[in-house]
DNA sequence: TAAACATATCATCATTTGATGATATGATAG
DNA sequence: CTATCATATCATCAAATGATGATATGTTTA
């Protein structure tokens, strides 16, 4: 049937909606609305980043449909958008955790438990 | 605090893992093998792909944790490694119907709902 | 052993993409 | 209305990345 890469469909889209939390700056942003919504700079400070670095992604990330923003005065707040992003981020982090141990150990970082495949 | 991008702990993994899925080539890939496990050749035929692109992608896969190899002859079957890798497609499936419905139209593709077999 | 098949690897190229610095927009305070 | 603060935008550059073609590895069959 090949509803895959030869027509983009929903495929494309799925794939950048994924590109969403696949950048380590992106995914730090992601992280820091876990716990609520957070002005531009709130995050900067958080995430280390620079703030148009920030921005950027913000809006890349607003572009994708991850977070809203709402303004208020001369703040801009934004939150994750939806409870399923929290999910996401939840599942993946079980994941990682639990089956792609590898992924620790591949990397080099630390590894708790060695044991290949 | 800062766990965020200043030191590469979980957080590069976590992006790194779900680059696995950020490509659409590899998302074809992962798709494929929702049913079950798939040759290299299968897998070729349903995407539409080159072989040494999907072995590229698979091995890409596999480091990253998302899917598991087994040789059976001459052929070696992948398939997904855990449930939850079917879990964050499936949610990221909703959360694209859903709310992120403004990826549809923003890329000018067709914006329906069903995608699913 | 040779041939045919399935998969993996590798170098290269073209494109994408993230970071940076400068600057623009917009809002509030004084 | 001017200065300051918060955020957004933009051009540019450097780096990462996916695709391709050629080829290597390994397996089965004749």
């Amino acid at each position: 049937m090949m509803l895959t890469v030869a027509h983009p469909t929903a495929l494309a889209l799925q794939a950048k909606l994924f590109r969403g939390f696949a950048d380590p700056s992106r995914l730090a942003i992601l992280l820091a609305l876990r716990h609520g919504a957070r002005s531009v700079s709130d995050i900067v400070q958080v995430t280390g980043l620079s703030q148009p670095n920030v921005s950027n992604h913000l809006s890349c990330l607003r572009d994708c449909g991850l977070v809203t923003a709402s303004s208020q005065g001369r703040f801009v707040y934004y939150e994750l958008s939806d409870r399923r992003v929290e999910q996401l981020l939840r599942l993946a982090d079980e994941l990682l955790a639990d089956v792609a141990k590898g992924v620790y150990e591949c990397t080099r970082y630390q590894a708790e438990d060695a044991s290949d495949e």
